[in-house]
This record gives structure tokens, C-alpha cells and sequence, in this order.
DNA sequence: AATTTTAAATGTCAAAATGACAATTAATAA
DNA sequence: TTATTAATTGTCATTTTGACATTTAAAATT
């Protein structure tokens, strides 16, 4: 018996003193089940500008030492799943506040060879540069191209095709993408990370008025001149709209199939 | 030390006879870390022709013995919470093969008073009128109006709340409310589950035109009597463009507002 | 048998959104 | 001054949407 059962029993003792049937009914259907491990894994987006990437670390256990995976970790005794997100993620940017989101859970039995570990998968959504500024090199992790990343280890290659697919699809009907962006960025940038995350081109003109219908754009005075001699226009995000809206819908991508 | 830490040693022992290190390292990293229950509860929602119902059961277990409370059970050892969810539906529906999505997981360090849990919360759709034929009083499971249910134990309320969000959300994008209707359907059917989904009136014009236009859609000879004089025609799924339409955008919903 | 009743099914039209495509503009470089 | 390059803005036919009205089929009533 352990602590956690010792635990239960004494808790019902107390409370039902003369029930000694409902003491056993605990036994049996509480305390006899099994427990197992949870952790939590994050596939953290990012854009350089030109390319999707995503973050990747070296784990620095066993089993598969050394191996490339996705930044993750236990759930604390006294911490929620999304608490231990938000604390790997940290631990491993340096950022606080990043947009996160649940998005399944892996659960197979031998998932890992171990011992039974549940994942709940989150994907995460930051700004690369702000990343950048902040690196270091206790945790050896490091952005791939999200189309020339290593082998991962246990089932982490299929959660990256899952959250890949899921960004996708949330990126098309709410304004998330907003989120690898700098605070300051372009039309230009903004298409060209569409089009990443969606495989596709997308005509300008059209992209443009979309993006513009929305509102939820500021445009600056201040241009952009590192990519063309006419120099492009920075933007802002209406941070209200942007709240206020997060929930509408955008449908950005022409044609969109999912 | 518990057996299956014990394990883990022994694991290592093997693979690694001559790094007395890396022994050290798994027992911290990995054998130290807490273990938990882990069960899954599925809101299981329905349609009697006229309100949106969801099923509940009354608990048979401690703590909150004789509760209301949703569909669950634990997450047994050779199975993952797929196959869990899948389970305790069919041990209290009778049911096989219904429409069941991973929802969301709820992992509150304090969510359950007896023991640390984390539920995975699964949404289910059925068709109530199979549901009706194969009942068995053996697990007291009921069909509540969704607006008029009882108080539920520990965060099921919210469960509830959460999973309605989401399949309102699922429902205008994706054919999904079809699993909660008989074989063969009327659109006037069709559309008091849509608007009882949505809580709001929908033009009779407009919706039976989208849905036309879904081509999702096989017009049967037969005619429903029941509802008024002039009958309205049963209709079934294409099935194969159920499947292949399954992820396209239907927008059934005027002005929607999620 | 003709008429009434009721809900189902279909029709109209102006406004808005979409997709395909081209012309103009602002700055630097030659 | 002109050429170059990418950013920006513009046009138009087609489709989709939302608001609104009429017709139709069958049973019930007179």
C-alpha cells in the first residue's frame, strides 16, 4: 500500500466511521488503480522572416540521451499541466507569457519504453527575435527549419505533424499568427509567414485587403527599408481589436483546404 | 521504492553495465517524479428532436457517492484514453463506434479531494433514439435537458460548459451534428439542431439552401408525416462526401459570433 | 367536393465578399 | 535623368450572403 492509498483510507475512516462496506468500495475502485507519469511537451513555432521553424532541444535524460525532442517536462505535485508548459518553456527561453495552447494528449501505453508516461502536447507561438536576444547555451536548444529537422525521439515526430496541422487550421480562422511576428512588421512579412504556414501562395492584392478588412491593423509612420528601395510600411497590432476579435473569424487563405 | 522505479534501475544496469552516472541520473530525473491517476470523462450530447440533451450518470463510487456526475472511469494499464473513453461508453450506452474528440485536459493539482487525478475530457455525439432501444437501468445514466441538468460533481460543471463552447465552435466548420440524428432526417429536423446548438433562430430560406449547397446531402422518396400535413421529405448522408468533406468549411451559421 | 389550414419548399434581389488580373507609386541605383 | 525593384492601390465579373415573400402539398374542415 502506498502513501497515497494509506491516505484515502484513513480520509474515509474518518468520515464514515460506521460504514464499513463503503471503506472497501473505496479500496477496490480508488486505490487499486494504476498511476502513471505525466509530462508536458511543446512544439514552439517561430519566424525568421523567411522560413516556419521550431525549437528543439537536447534532452538531457534517459532514455535517448542527447537525442533531439521537443522542449518538455514533468507535472509538479503542485503545478497544473499548463503551469508546467509555462515553466519548461521558460526554463528553456528565458520568456515568460508566450502563447500557448493545449492541444492533445499522447497516451499510448509504450509510448515511452520506460515507463507509462501520459504527454500533453501544447504548441506555442513566439517571436523569434526576442528569443534570439535572450539564448543561452545551458540547455542546448536550437530552431530547426520546420521542414529540415532532425529525427525526435519517441512519439514527438508525430506531435509536430499534429500541431503543424492544427497551426495551420487556427491560423486560418483567428489572428494567432500575429504572434511570431515582432512588434513592428510589415504586409510583406506578415503574407510571407501565411504562406509558410500554409504551404501556398497567396495573391498580394487580395492578401492585402483582407488583412486590411480586418482592422485590426495600425499602420506607422516608420518604413522598412531592408528589403526593397521603396521601403515598406511598418504596422502595429490594435491590441483591443485584437482581443476583442480574437474569436472571429479571418479566412485568410483563399480556398482553403484543411 | 516502488516496482516500477525498480524497473528502471534494473533497465539501466543492463543497457549501461559500466556508467555508475548515468544510474544516478535516471533515479532523479526520472524515477523521482510523482505519479497520478489519470481518467477520462466524456460529455456525451444528444438530440430528441426538439433540445439538446447530455447524458449523465450517477456515481458509484466515493467521493460524491450518488452524484450526478459526467461519463468516466480510469485509464486502465494496457489501454490508452482513447480506448478508455471509448470503454466506459460502451459499458454505459451500449453503444460502439460513436463520434467521440478529444476535448481538453483538466489537471487542477487539487481538482479531485482524494487523490491527484488528471481527466482528459472527451465530447461525444449519439444519436439518442439508438441510445433509447439498448437501455440497461444497470448504470442510471439519464438524458438531461442541457439547460435544465443538475449541479455536478467537482469540475464537471465546467466541463460541460467547455465541451458546449467547443461543439459550437466544431459545428460550424465541420458536418458533425448529423452523428446526433437518425439514418434518415428531415431538414426541418436538421435545422431545430442546428439553431438549439447555436441558441438562435436561423432564416428557414437561407439554411435549407447552405445545406443544399454542401451537397452532403441525398433527397429519399419517403416523407415525415409526423410534423405536418404536407409531410417533409427524409434525407440521408452522401457518406463518401461526408468523409471527404469532413474537414471543409459549411458556415452554416448567419453572423457567427463564437 | 370545395375550402381552409398548416408547415414545407422554393423564389427574388440588392449588397457584400471573393478571386483573377493590371497599373501606379516611392525610393534607390545606375 | 533614367532604370530598377518591390510596395501599394485599383478594376471587374462572379459568387455568396442576408433579408424578405410566395407557392405547394397534404390533411382537416365545412
Amino acid at each position: 500500500m502506498t502513501i497515497n492509498n494509506l491516505f484515502i483510507f484513513l480520509y474515509f475512516r474518518k468520515k464514515n466511521k460506521h460504514s464499513k462496506e463503503l471503506n472497501h468500495l473505496i479500496m477496490i475502485e480508488y486505490s487499486g488503480q494504476p498511476h502513471y507519469l505525466v509530462a508536458v511537451d511543446c512544439i514552439v513555432f517561430g519566424f525568421d522572416g523567411e522560413h516556419l521553424k521550431i525549437l528543439l532541444v537536447k534532452r538531457g535524460l534517459e532514455p535517448e540521451i542527447n537525442k533531439w525532442s521537443l522542449i518538455g517536462g514533468f507535472v509538479g505535485a503542485q503545478e497544473s499541466p499548463d503551469d508546467a508548459a509555462n515553466r519548461v518553456l521558460k526554463k528553456n527561453t528565458g520568456l515568460e507569457g508566450i502563447y500557448l495552447e493545449q492541444h492533445q494528449i499522447y497516451g499510448e501505453p509504450n509510448r515511452d519504453p520506460i515507463e507509462r508516461t501520459l504527454s500533453v502536447g501544447y504548441f506555442a507561438l513566439i517571436d523569434i527575435n526576442k528569443y534570439q536576444t535572450q539564448i543561452n547555451d545551458d540547455y542546448h536548444a536550437e530552431w530547426f527549419l520546420i521542414n529540415d529537422r532532425p529525427k525526435l525521439i519517441f512519439d514527438h515526430e508525430q506531435m509536430v505533424i499534429d500541431a503543424r496541422k492544427k497551426l495551420r487550421y487556427k491560423a486560418a480562422l483567428h489572428p494567432i499568427l500575429f504572434e511570431m511576428l515582432p512588434k513592428k512588421f510589415t504586409i510583406p512579412q506578415l503574407q510571407i509567414l501565411f504562406e509558410e504556414v500554409n504551404d501556398t501562395k497567396i495573391d498580394t492584392r487580395n492578401f492585402s485587403r483582407k488583412i486590411s478588412s480586418t482592422g485590426l491593423l495600425i499602420k506607422l509612420t516608420e518604413k522598412d527599408k531592408s528589403g526593397s528601395k521603396k521601403g515598406a510600411f511598418y504596422f502595429k497590432l490594435d491590441k483591443k481589436k485584437y482581443t476583442a476579435n480574437f474569436q472571429a473569424f479571418l479566412n485568410l487563405i483563399p480556398n482553403l483546404k484543411l
